[in-house]
DNA sequence: TTGCAAAGCGGACCCCGGGTCCGTATCGTT
DNA sequence: AACGATACGGACCCGGGGTCCGCTTTGCAA
């Protein structure tokens, strides 16, 4: 096993540091790469190498605070009550979930975008995707009469993607109410409950 | 009115021999960001400079690939014959848009996420991405009982992105037949034309 | 054919951002 | 108080996109 030593108090204290410039910086820049890690370690008053030894590489520096923000919804979805937590019949939990979805990346559009746009590599290999098209997979896969949860999810999941909500929301101006509302429609007409369809 | 001068034979010459090599180079590397402008430069055997004045940048030259790749498809859709071409009826053309669409993506995997991933800004600002958005929300409008052609459009249109298109074909080696196939059940869910929801 | 702008060429060069190195300061333990 | 381990910071490196400018090619015209 490996041996997970506890750092430093500094060393702590830095890491709050840095993750509440970046935080801030995000959200008052326009664009996200207009943030840069120097940017980041001046507003923390921290030299580049600590913000590196302690996120790694900017990826991490940005997995770490999506982790951070996510955390509540995380816990709502895992141990909170319908329509959200797990006691949630399939057919009402996954439109709840991808609303959930939709929240989290209206209410952190920078972040979102930054992070999907960071890796080298796509975000499909993101562990917070796969756990994210996991759990909608298994959940799908309860609804009769859909044949496909794997797909299906992947395709819910990419009408949710940050640069899309960005776009609807910041660009066009789309207000946030009537996103989830064609969403909702979307999810529904996907889950055979559409008013419409019946 | 912008008067174009046409350009100098050897100043086209170059331009082709870029992008027979871009084309070639990309088709070759793994990854589209291993791919240097100075490597596409270099196998053309042409300065950078001359790359660069023909393209403007990096994204130029990676629309210009595309949009040459496109144009058959784009010819097909504008006045080819049904199922892609205009004649066609709403409800039997959506699904074959998005066919189109996602068997090109195929074809064309390594390029179109350079595409995706080389603007600074966001791929709904790209002027094929609007097009395509366009038509296929044109289209859906005409189909009966569908609320929002607007964002049923751009929700159908993530299901074939580039990079998931990429993840789930080079990355997961989902066969092609079967990609089509779990994108056709998906559509049809939408559409309301689904087997198991009648 | 030759003259001569204008258009085009190329590669050395600049810029800038991510990531590292290493001498110095701090921590916390004995 | 002292000393090893841990962390700090900013100068530094690297690599890739994009530009500059002296030289070459083209094509028109005499």
């Amino acid at each position: 096993m490996t041996t997970e030593r506890k750092p430093r108090k500094d060393a702590a204290r830095n890491r709050e540091a840095v993750l509440a410039a970046a935080d801030a910086l995000f959200a008052r820049e326009g664009s996200p790469d207009d943030v840069t890690m120097a940017d980041v370690a001046a507003a923390a008053g921290v030299g580049k190498a600590t913000l590196f030894r302690a996120f790694g590489d900017r990826p991490g520096l940005l997995r770490a605070l999506y982790e951070a923000r996510l955390a509540p919804v995380r816990e709502a979805i895992e141990s909170g009550p319908p329509p959200l937590g797990p006691a949630t019949p399939p057919r009402e939990r996954v439109p709840a979930l991808l609303d959930a979805v939709l929240c989290f990346k209206l209410d952190n559009r920078r972040l979102a975008v930054a992070l999907e746009e960071s890796g080298t590599n796509s975000p499909y290999q993101a562990a917070h995707y796969q756990r994210w098209h996991g759990l909608l997979r298994g959940v799908l896969e309860q609804v009769p009469g859909l044949p496909d949860g794997d797909f299906a999810a992947h395709a819910l999941l990419a009408a949710v993607r940050a640069d899309l909500v960005e776009h609807l929301a910041g660009r066009e101006r789309m207000p946030r109410e009537r996103m989830r509302e064609r969403l909702a429609e979307f999810t529904a007409r996907v889950l055979g409950t559409a008013p419409g369809t019946g």
